[in-house]
DNA sequence: CTGCGACTTGAAGCGCGGTTCAAGTCAAGG
DNA sequence: CCTTGACTTGAACCGCGCTTCAAGTCGCAG
C-alpha cells in the first residue's frame, strides 16, 4: 500500500468521526477516497484537513448538502460566490446572536433573580426590543 | 376574549413561527398558553419575547430540550448555573469557529484560486489555532 | 488451507424538530 | 337554526444526519 495513504480506521481515529460518517460523507461527495486496499478505503492525508473544515461548517449550521456545494466551488462560478458572500453575512448575524446569547447566559449563571427569564438584564441582552405593547415590528437590518 | 391576550394565529404571524411549531413548543413546555377561547389557545403577549429567545437559542444550536431546561431555571439551582456557564464557554468556541468560517467564506468569494478549497488563505483561516504570522486576530480571551 | 476479524455493502432504523392529516369542536354570521 | 371556517387533537409522516444491521469479502496469522 501507498506510504502516504491512510486506512479508513486511521482517518476515523484521527478525525474523531465514525467510519460510518466517513462513508456517508464520501457518498455525499464531501470527501473522496484515494483508492482501496482490498475492500478497504484508503484516504489521502489531506482528507483530514477537509474533514476539519466539514466539521467546522457542520457546527456552524451548514447542511451537508450545502457544504458539498461549497467544496466543489470553482472560481468561475459567480452564483456560488454570491451564495458564499450571502452566507458570510448570515454568519455575521448569527455571530451577533450567539454573542448576545452567550452574554445573557453568562449573566444568568450569576444573577440572583428567582427565575432567570424574569431578569431584565437577561431579557435585554437577548431581545432587540421588548414587546411591551406599542412595538412596531422592527424592520430587519439590511446591513449586508 | 381578554384584551391583553393573543390568538395563536396572531402569535404565529408576529413570531414568524408556524402554529404547529407553537403547539409543539407548548407540548414541550417551552411556552404556556394563557387560556382558551373556545378551543383556541390564547397567549400572553410576553410569549413573543420568549419565542424570540427560543428562536435565537435554536439558531445557536441549542436543542429544544435544553432550552426547556434553561427556561425553567431558578436561581436556587446550582447545577443549572454550572451548565449555563459551560454552555457560555461552548458558545465562545463556536463564535470563534463561525468567525473564522465567515472570514474564509468571505475570502473565498473574492479569491481567484480555481478551486476554493485549494486556496491557502482559505485553509489557513479554517485551521484550528491561528498558528503564527499574518493572522488578523481579534484577540481571544481565554477565560474558560 | 482455515479461521479470524476488520472491513465492505445496501437497507433499515433512529432521534430530532417539526409538518401534515383526518376527524372533531367551537364562535360567529346569515 | 345551519353553515362556514379557523381552530383543536393525536397520530402519522417527513428530511436530515448519521448509526446499526445482516450478509458478504478480503488480508493475514497460524
Amino acid at each position: 500500500m501507498n506510504e502516504g495513504s491512510l486506512d479508513i480506521a486511521e482517518v476515523a481515529r484521527r478525525s474523531g468521526l465514525a467510519p460510518s460518517a466517513l462513508r456517508f460523507y464520501e457518498k455525499k461527495g464531501l470527501i473522496v477516497s484515494a483508492g482501496r486496499n482490498g475492500l478497504r478505503r484508503t484516504y489521502h492525508p489531506d482528507v483530514l484537513e477537509r474533514l476539519e473544515l466539514i466539521t467546522c461548517a457542520r457546527d456552524a449550521g451548514f447542511s451537508v448538502a450545502e457544504i458539498g456545494r461549497f467544496l466543489v466551488a470553482r472560481s468561475g462560478d459567480p452564483d456560488l460566490r454570491v451564495r458564499m458572500a450571502a452566507r458570510a453575512c448570515a454568519l455575521d448575524e448569527q455571530i451577533g446572536r450567539l454573542t448576545r446569547l452567550r452574554d445573557s447566559l453568562r449573566h444568568a449563571a450569576i444573577c440572583d433573580h428567582e427565575s432567570i427569564v424574569e431578569c431584565p438584564d437577561f431579557k435585554q441582552a437577548i431581545g432587540n426590543e421588548p414587546a411591551a405593547g406599542l412595538v412596531r415590528s422592527s424592520h430587519r437590518d439590511r446591513l449586508c
